[in-house]
DNA sequence: AAAATTACTTACTAGTTAGTAAGTTTTGCA
DNA sequence: TGCAAAACTTACTAACTAGTAAGTAATTTT
């Protein structure tokens, strides 16, 4: 029987810092939210730190675990898949992305959390990187330059579509979805 | 005489929420800084949404200054402009652009805050919106659909492209900025 | 059944936060 | 020179922050 209670936490913690941030995410608001007390969030995750890094270990997990589950599918639906997953972000209380988030908050972040997001922002443009390289090959994708250069186009382009679409609203983030595919097209 | 300390505060407070955000941005580092007590900065700016809203407008003016500027020359030479302008922000300590701030803040902002953001963001959209379309058709640019589609995905990019480029390193930024002006050559 | 481990609660600390009221110094002006 | 307004300082508050030590109840292991 494993820990529920360290999963809810991390869970909550996890749409908390998509929400806030991490340096206004607070144990006061988790055991509130939970119905527990504040030491209890403590005896799970000891310092801020852990319960940080943890919430960004998590969320990296799940795109391993995404670009797993859509590896071997078609080119143009792995994107997009991808595309879809930043989508629940939006229709789900206008979250923000993990990384975008961990790059906003940077300053404010302990040097595991700063290299745990680094390595997972490493990880999805080399993924991207990967799918568009792939896709331009069986003429699924077409665009001038490297797939390298495309990917960090794309993945900066998506993160910042996601909190601009905060101010301006979520059409904001469909053009920006609109204007990379129809670019992506032969 | 106008009152620099006003001035001052609004800078550094400008410089703080481009680094930390404005929910850790606080009325205790900023007089420490400046050699002053807290109640002098509360003084000329008594809430901190006050200071939050000076800090977006000022940064507001500085960009409808930056257009007014540039206003006439080529097309080309607009973007690059503009793209320097952010780039300044990549060398000077990593900050991050007041409006990607201000997005991924959003949660923690006053409404005034918000309204002015979005309206910061509506016309940096619409300065690009204008610039590639003028480009367009004195055959400066080259780009597929609408040019407000086409400045969406741009003004996103380049605001996730600095966050990025925190985690990752400034070549991140430098490839982003690249791969936009590729695509935009005739 | 006893011991030990897990999962908490209670109660607290030291530090930080924005904000305020009242007093003081500095500055500009008549 | 004297008055008034501007620009502060001193001293404080209430609320919040992460974090801790000690106690308790439940569960699991021996």
């Amino acid at each position: 029987m494993r820990s529920e209670t360290k999963d809810k936490i991390a869970e909550l913690a996890t749409e908390l810092v998509q929400q806030v941030g991490y340096p206004s995410l607070s144990y006061q608001q988790i055991s509130s939210q939970l119905g527990m007390k504040n030491a209890a969030v403590h005896y799970h995750f000891p310092s801020k730190e852990d319960l940080g890094l943890d919430v960004v270990r998590r969320d990296h997990e799940v795109f391993t675990k995404f670009a797993a589950s859509v590896q071997g599918k078609g080119h143009t639906e792995q994107l997009d898949a991808f595309l879809s997953l930043y989508q629940q972000y939006l229709e789900n209380g206008n979250r923000i992305c993990m990384i975008g988030a961990s790059a906003s908050d940077y300053k404010q972040l302990p040097d595991s959390m700063r290299q745990e997001a680094a390595a997972y922002l490493t990880e999805v443009t080399g993924w991207f990187t990967r799918v568009l390289e792939a896709g331009k090959a069986d003429g699924a994708f077409h665009f001038k330059g490297s797939a390298a250069g495309k990917a960090a186009l794309m993945t900066s382009a998506l993160a910042g579509a996601l909190q601009h679409a905060r101010l301006i609203g979520n059409d904001h983030y469909l053009a920006v979805v609109a204007q990379l595919k129809l670019e992506l097209k032969p």
